[in-house]
DNA sequence: AAGCCGGGGTG
DNA sequence: CACCCAGGCTT
């Protein structure tokens, strides 16, 4: 048989995140957290909007000021009307309010010159101020009902823990977290599942000090088990 | 494919 | 004071 890629999933790393995906959904309907943008009500131009504003920003932060927000720039239109200076007062209480306010200018002067349409495919969406992987992802979610991942830290982090470390330093580079990520998002319901990963990966599998006791893959998890050797190693128990 | 950049929040 | 956060852009 012939040898595989160390950048391909393998068949255990497929049939692994698509329990994965079962078990997010049912954790997400019990303890899934609610932002004003996943309403139902919520417009296409919120959801594809508040990305620039949740660009290095925890959620919690932008909710903040989403309703302010949006009240203020109702649509692409009166958005682009916006002065960059204005916009920038608007966006300090959030953080990096300078590049955010060029950017989010950027991308609804182009909205709003396409009647909030934007490209489907790949190619076109890199010609798109502001839009790099992560947007481009989003817009094809929410936009097209692609299923497309949103590939952030919070995805990367939960699915090295999970299967294991990627081997490129950048995850929008790396072809097997890349596939991991399309995989996990590539069945029923894509956009529940993308925040899914994100909540468990904000609330249980968090950066420091993650909650791996009471997390619902500790049976299953790579990360779990290098854990469980340690604390036989040094006698200690788990921190929750 | 790596480096750079950039502000507020948190422990 | 480090590290983290729903990354884009330049080299």
């Amino acid at each position: 048989m012939a040898l595989m890629s160390p950048d391909q999933l393998t068949r255990s790393d497929k049939s692994r995140i698509t329990r994965a995906r079962g078990k997010l959904l049912a954790w997400f309907k019990l303890y899934g957290r609610d932002f004003p943008w996943r309403r139902p009500g919520a417009s296409q131009y919120e959801r594809i909007c508040v990305e620039v504003l949740l660009q290095r920003t925890r959620a919690e932060t932008v909710a903040g000021i989403y309703d302010a927000f949006f009240e203020r720039y109702p649509d692409w239109l009166n958005l682009a009307s916006a002065s960059t200076e204005e916009l920038e007062e608007v966006l300090k209480p959030i953080g990096l309010w300078r590049r955010r306010a060029s950017s989010i200018s950027a991308l609804a002067n182009y909205a709003s010159t396409h009647r909030g349409e934007f490209p489907s495919s790949e190619r076109e969406l890199a010609e798109v101020p502001a839009v790099g992987q992560y947007v481009a992802n989003a817009i094809q979610l929410f936009q097209h009902n692609r299923r497309k991942p949103l590939v952030d830290v919070n995805m990367a982090r939960f699915l090295e823990r999970y299967l294991r470390p990627r081997r490129l330093a950048d995850i929008r580079h790396d072809p097997w977290l890349q596939a991991a990520c399309h995989w996990l998002v590539d069945g029923t319901d894509p956009i529940s599942v993308n925040w899914a990963v994100l909540d468990h990966a904000a609330i249980t599998c968090r950066a420091r000090k993650p909650f791996c006791g009471a997390c619902i893959f500790r049976r299953t998890c790579s990360y779990s088990k290098t854990l469980d050797s340690n604390t036989m190693l040094k006698g200690g128990a788990a921190r929750t």
